[in-house]
DNA sequence: ATATTCTTGACTAAATCTATCAGGAATATA
DNA sequence: TATATTCCTGATAGATTTAGTCAAGAATAT
C-alpha cells in the first residue's frame, strides 16, 4: 500500500476546486490551483489529466477555460480521487489473489483484506463536502439520525 | 504513507512465531520462519533485528537459539510491529507539522489527520491473538460485552 | 488571427525498496 | 576446550518508483 504525494496533491487540488465552486467560480486554471495549493503546475497537469479521465473533473480549453468538478461536491468521494491517481492502495502482498505464500494465502492475508476494507470504507464515505464542512463522514451521520429517531 | 513488503513480512513472521508458541515451540530460527512463510532469510534477519530493538521479540544465540515473542500474543498489537519496521506510516504531507501549504496547514491536513487516526486505531486494536483467532478487534469485542450485559 | 489553456507523451534525477553478503559475537554441547 | 550453530551488525547494490520537467500539439474565446 502506497499513498504518495500524487494522491495527496490530487485531494488537495480537488478540494480547492470545490471551494472555488462554493464561491461561484466555475472554471479554475491549473496554474491558479497550483499556486494556491503549492503544487508544481506541470505535475498537477498530469494529475488533473487522470482525474478528468476518471470523470471526476471536466475541462474546457482556451481563454476562460480550466477545470471544474463534474458532479456536486457531496457526490465526489475522497476514495474516488485517490483511486484515480494512485497505483497501489491494496495492502495485501498478492494484490488480493491469495497467492502470498507459495500459491496459497499467507497467514496475514485475511487481516490485510480487513485492513483494506477499513481504509476503503473510510475513504469512500467521505465526500468533498464532508471534508470542507469539517463534518464527520456521511455514513456516520446516517447512524446518528437512526439512533436519535429510533 | 507507505506500507511496504518489509512491514507485511514483519507481520507475517511475528504471526508465525505466535502460532509456533501455540504449538509449544519456544524458540524459532530465522531460517525456519523464512522458509515457512516464503520470506528471504537475510531480509528477515534485518526485520527481526528491528523487532528485537522494539522489544517485540527476544532472541538467544547459539544452538537451540532463535527468536520468540517477548510478550503474550494478546499483548502485541499489529500496529506495534508495523511501527517498528516502517519508515513512514503518516498520511499527512508535512509529517503532522502543519506546514503543508507554505508554512500553514493545507486544506486537506485535518482530513489526513483523521485518516491517520482511523488507520492507527485499526492497527493498534488488533493483537496477534485476534488475528490468529480470526476474531474481530478487542475494542469491538468489549463493546459487544457492554451491549450484552448492559 | 492570436493568445490562452488544456492534452499527451517522453524523459530524468533522486530516493527508496528489496534485498544480498561477509565477518563477528555469543552460546550449547561433546 | 573445541566446534557447530545461531544471532548481530553494517556495508553494499540493483531495480523500481516517485516526483517532477519539458516540449509540441489541439481546441477555444475574443
Amino acid at each position: 500500500m502506497n499513498l504518495t504525494t500524487k494522491g495527496k496533491y490530487a485531494v488537495t487540488a480537488v478540494l480547492d476546486l470545490a471551494i472555488q465552486e462554493q464561491a461561484d467560480v466555475s472554471y479554475s486554471k491549473i496554474s491558479e490551483v497550483a499556486q494556491r495549493q503549492s503544487i508544481p503546475a506541470p505535475y498537477l497537469e498530469q494529475i488533473f489529466s487522470s482525474l478528468r479521465k476518471a470523470e471526476i473533473l471536466s475541462a474546457t480549453r482556451g481563454p476562460k477555460g480550466g477545470f471544474k468538478l463534474s458532479r456536486p461536491k457531496d457526490k465526489i468521494m475522497i476514495g474516488e480521487i485517490i483511486n484515480a491517481v494512485e497505483r497501489n492502495m491494496d495492502a495485501t502482498q498478492c494484490s488480493g489473489e491469495g497467492i502470498c505464500n507459495g500459491g496459497s494465502k499467507c497467514i496475514a492475508h485475511n487481516f490485510w483484506m480487513d485492513f483494506n476494507d477499513n481504509v476503503n470504507k473510510f475513504l469512500m464515505t467521505k465526500s468533498l463536502d464532508d471534508v470542507i464542512s469539517q463534518r464527520r463522514g456521511s455514513v456516520q451521520l446516517k447512524n446518528e439520525v437512526l439512533i436519535a429517531t429510533g
